[in-house]
DNA sequence: ACATTTATGTATCGATCAGTACAAAATACA
DNA sequence: TGTATTTTGTACTGATCGATACATAAATGT
């Protein structure tokens, strides 16, 4: 290709973003601050993202994404799907202090974004309605194999776990401690069975 | 007293601010933004509220700790405090669709300050767990009074309606239709006993 | 009437906001 | 060796940010 070669990785200003609006959101996260932490200028920041820092953003919110589908393809592969669901959810109170602070940066976008910014509220939206998704098939298939005796339907379970990972996500900053985390954690999958 | 007499009446100028640090946030929430609500001068305003912006954001989040507080009082002269607790869930789903985008300033609060303002970040906090306390208060009277038969402990109920509130905060803005709240409520009231 | 006090409206501050202009640098291709 | 193409760094833009300066208005107290 002509031109002269790009001296950084966009995955790697991807990444470095989404650090950033990770932890203080996207109003509060300043262009500035996405430059002094790439090392890039200015231009070739919006040679990069024609659309500014609601591209980047939104790429930060799709590389999140890419993650989770990942584990979902992981969970299609697997037998039991809801027990590594359950396990994912157990992993979730060992987290370091500081991801604990920052929670999930998808249901974070949910709450900033909702009069602030229509299309990324959608966004971030659409990817937790795929989360559920994804709970809902693993507990059917749970269901299906006999290995879930709860009587509630897979629907109303699935949303169940969403409701909980939403929630999960202020209580983690209230109690950053392991120790009540995991024992809340415990509880609320019991529900399931 | 002497001096000119104020035209603004202070606790409406805090309502009116409250209605866009709901809707948008603190950060988002611009002082013109606030100015232009309320109609007055920035000279006013300043003169009124000398910590600024953070001071009348901090107002409009005790405010809220007021209702609460009320809401606790009525609990504490009640027979059955869990089910107004209840009840109070299940008036949720009823809300107006922009009630249920706006979600609970608290909760708001807590996800946006993390790391942008830590002052306001705990003031949010410390309010949850005020709500906690109630939410453990009524289940402990609850369990006293024979009317509930769950044997988990009374903290870990409270954590666990504490959590379905924050969890909820984020479920009504996916789906802010009575039916599937309605349903969803419901169900993880049932869980309680 | 006049001094004092407080609230108000307006003009304005420096800082920062997101974003642009543009020339220099670094490559590929002819 | 040029010419085209793309990236990069820097200077800069107008707009908006939160906040202040200050004169004027409107009350009280003497």
């Amino acid at each position: 290709m002509k031109g002269r070669p790009t001296l950084f990785e966009n995955s790697e200003l991807v990444n470095k973003a989404q650090g950033l609006f990770w932890e203080k959101g996207y109003t509060a996260t300043s262009l500035s601050d996405l430059l002094a932490a790439t090392g890039i200028g200015s231009g070739s920041f919006y040679n990069t993202f024609k659309g500014g820092k609601k591209e980047i953003f939104r790429a930060a919110i799709l590389q999140r994404r890419t993650a989770f589908e990942d584990f979902k393809k992981e969970l299609e592969r697997s037998e039991s799907p809801l027990e590594l669901i359950k396990d994912f959810f157990r992993s979730i109170a060992k987290s370091e202090r500081a991801d604990h602070l920052r929670g999930c940066i998808i249901a974070n976008t949910v709450v900033e974004m909702t009069y602030v910014d229509e299309e990324l509220e959608a966004e971030a939206i659409r990817i937790l309605k795929d989360v559920e998704q994804m709970f809902v098939a693993a507990i059917e298939k749970e269901k299906d194999s006999g290995g879930l005796l709860n009587p509630m339907p897979a629907k109303v379970l699935g949303k169940y776990l969403l409701t909980f990972w939403c929630g999960l996500n202020t209580l983690r900053r209230m109690y950053p401690e392991q120790k009540i985390l995991a024992e809340q954690i415990e509880m609320q999958l019991a529900v399931i069975g």
